[in-house]
DNA sequence: AACCGTGGTATCTGATTGAAACCAACACTA
DNA sequence: TAGTGTTGGTTTCAATCAGATACCACGGTT
């Protein structure tokens, strides 16, 4: 039982993290909203549609907290703040393309797959 | 306020639902053991290490369902069930390794942001 | 009959999600 | 000057989901 890749596994968790982190229901969402220049809180929210206000705020601090958004707040009234893109956040715009890419061109044989899976259940 | 991707929200859906999918705990690790070539249960469970049973069969159930790996039982005793990736399943490697590249390499800012944004919390 | 190895299921608990209500600060209006 | 609205956020709470633990079915061995 040969391993070509001795650190595969951590390498793989590391990125099965990267990819928990990123995965999960809207932060990509955010973050391709934010690809497209700084925006405001509401208007972000609006943007990305059916997301809840304590969600936008939860997604938008731990992609702060990771690095790939800013948040910056001007004291006037009302309040406004604004999030940007950081480098980091717009290195991450790459690879995630090309998984995009795959996605959105493979989406087709995943779906068909799940219908014969199902439909094969149901027998 | 021109929209250069018109359709980048349904797509951007679907990219997330992919991560989402797999950027779940456990499904990465198990395709990347199978890269290797086919296993059966106990093999891959003690492959991957640290999984329970349950989660295995759950997530190697999805990743068959998605179309990703394949389910061949031999009706020996004791029962023999081999798990292979598809062809879907390899190519999805491909895009995941770009981002587990990029993961690995950055992993290292991303960390250095949680310790400075976490250190700012505490102030 | 007791036991082991195979792969899989049922149960139960803690985390996550998300909807709705509430909060703080200030400006504008009546 | 009390009331109202705007903006960004927090709190509360019900529902859902992930995952660990314990159990099950089957047949061969001893």
């Amino acid at each position: 039982m040969k391993l070509r890749h001795p650190h595969a596994t951590e390498d793989c968790r590391a990125v099965s993290e990267i990819l928990q982190r990123i995965g999960d229901k809207w932060s990509l969402l955010v973050v391709r909203r934010l690809g497209q220049g700084p925006m405001r809180f509401n208007e972000l929210r609006a943007a990305v549609g059916g997301i809840s206000q304590k969600m936008l705020t939860t997604t938008l601090r731990t992609l702060e907290r990771d690095g790939f958004v800013t948040r910056t707040v001007y004291p006037t009234t009302p309040p406004r703040v604004d999030y940007e893109l950081t480098d980091l956040g717009r290195e991450l715009e790459i690879p995630v393309k090309e998984l995009a890419e795959w996605a959105i061109t493979n989406m087709g044989r995943i779906n068909e797959a799940r219908r014969r899976f199902d439909s094969s259940m149901a027998a």
